[in-house]
DNA sequence: CAATATTTTTAGACAAGTCTAAAAATATAT
DNA sequence: ATATATTTTTAGACTTGTCTAAAAATATTG
């Protein structure tokens, strides 16, 4: 069995968002995710519970079956591996390679990805930080990961990921130094705004709580 | 300008029917080139022709313009691209690309095809030994390349490559050690058949007409 | 709890691309 | 040159995914 794009778009609109707010996703959230129409959102979403991809009661919201959720986390298994491609073999910055992997995400081939993987030897996770299923559809995790946020005066760490992909968001990164891979140390909080002065290897930086919120660091 | 899918589809399709031919393109031709009825060609047909892709007066059928063949051969550009990174990088066999290589022709992306161009080193031809056009629609050829069919007994010459690539042929013609690269010399020429024997390096092979006229040597 | 606001669904329409069946144009054969 | 065959176009319909406007259901609030 194979799916439309758009299906596919779908199950993983619904799929981030039932992961982020725990609960079945409403009509409007889906159609704000995917930039359309809360109509158009309830045909297709008849369409895909016709199909047992989700459950879906009229005005209840709709949720994953167990199908139609490993067909979401092969999108996204795809997604990721293209991303790590991007940035890997053809010299792609970070905030670079989304749009691409949304096509690249799609391409129907069984094989392709897998042998992508092998090429790319099998990395855990994307340019972003975010964790690469395996064929299977196991999530790698990261013990001890935690927000930049919760980290106090004087602790230090690595930076691992970031919440946020917005590409603006990411150039603002990497012009403040703060990418996958370095280290950090927590220099000063401030407590009126939560702002924090960050230490990194080259230079002090301010950041912003909304900031601080967004970057996962392993501590060190 | 961006187009659909179809739409590039169209003109690929398009312009190797005018090469193949060297005249304008019959709505039937496009029809079964494309797996699909003469009446949906006619009513792409308008379509392209109004987007000034094609010129096209009823009953005469179809020709490219100079924008629509500019479309046409990056299309096969990227296709072309494609197949050699998933032969060089991936290690797919070479009746094993096209398919895949179909889809990948239509991400829509200005650099990335050109990244991948750069990173397999500027590869002048595919897999099956077809041109690479390059960024500025370009195609590369070679002087002295002819059919087997062409070569007389005694003479030697080396598989640059092969006219159909259907890949029943293609899967053939490795069994019989026939690819790419390949040095060979004819040994011998049956005339009421025009079958001829094949010395490679490593063994002796029996190929009929139809085989010989689909091989492409470089003379040695 | 009733009035109001918000969310969701329905109804009907549209664009892209395709199809079948029939009509019109062109090509071929006597 | 006329009849026949083939090719091409038109007409009308269908599917997928989308939209607007209006109706129905649910949520919020005084
Ligand atoms: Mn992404
Ligand atoms: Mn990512
Ligand atoms: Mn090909
Ligand atoms: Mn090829």
């Amino acid at each position: 069995m194979s799916y439309t794009k758009t299906e596919e778009n779908y199950l993983k609109a619904i799929y981030g968002l039932e992961s982020k707010f725990g609960k079945s996703v409403s009509t409007n959230k889906l159609a704000n995710k995917l930039e359309t129409k809360a109509s158009s959102v309830t045909d297709m979403v008849k369409k895909l519970a016709k199909k047992e991809l989700i459950t879906y009661k009229k005005y209840q919201g709709v949720s994953l079956t167990k199908c139609g959720k490993e067909i979401a986390i092969n999108i996204i298994r795809n997604h990721r591996i293209w991303e790590v491609f991007l940035v890997e073999k053809l010299g792609y910055k970070w905030d670079e390679v989304h749009e691409i992997a949304e096509q690249l995400e799609h391409i129907k081939s069984e094989e392709l990805v897998d042998r992508l993987d092998d090429f790319l030897e099998h990395p855990s996770f994307d340019p972003h930080g975010d964790p690469i299923p395996d064929k299977k559809g196991n999530i790698p995790t990261r013990k001890e990961a935690i927000q930049l946020n919760e980290l106090a005066i004087g602790e230090e760490g690595i930076i691992v990921g970031v919440k946020n992909t917005n590409n603006e968001f990411l150039q603002y990164l990497e012009e403040m130094n703060l990418t996958l891979g370095k280290k950090i140390k927590v220099e000063k909080v401030f407590d009126f705004d939560k702002s924090k002065i960050i230490k990194t290897e080259k230079k002090k930086v301010t950041i912003s709580k909304e900031v601080s919120s967004n970057l996962i660091i392993e501590k060190s």
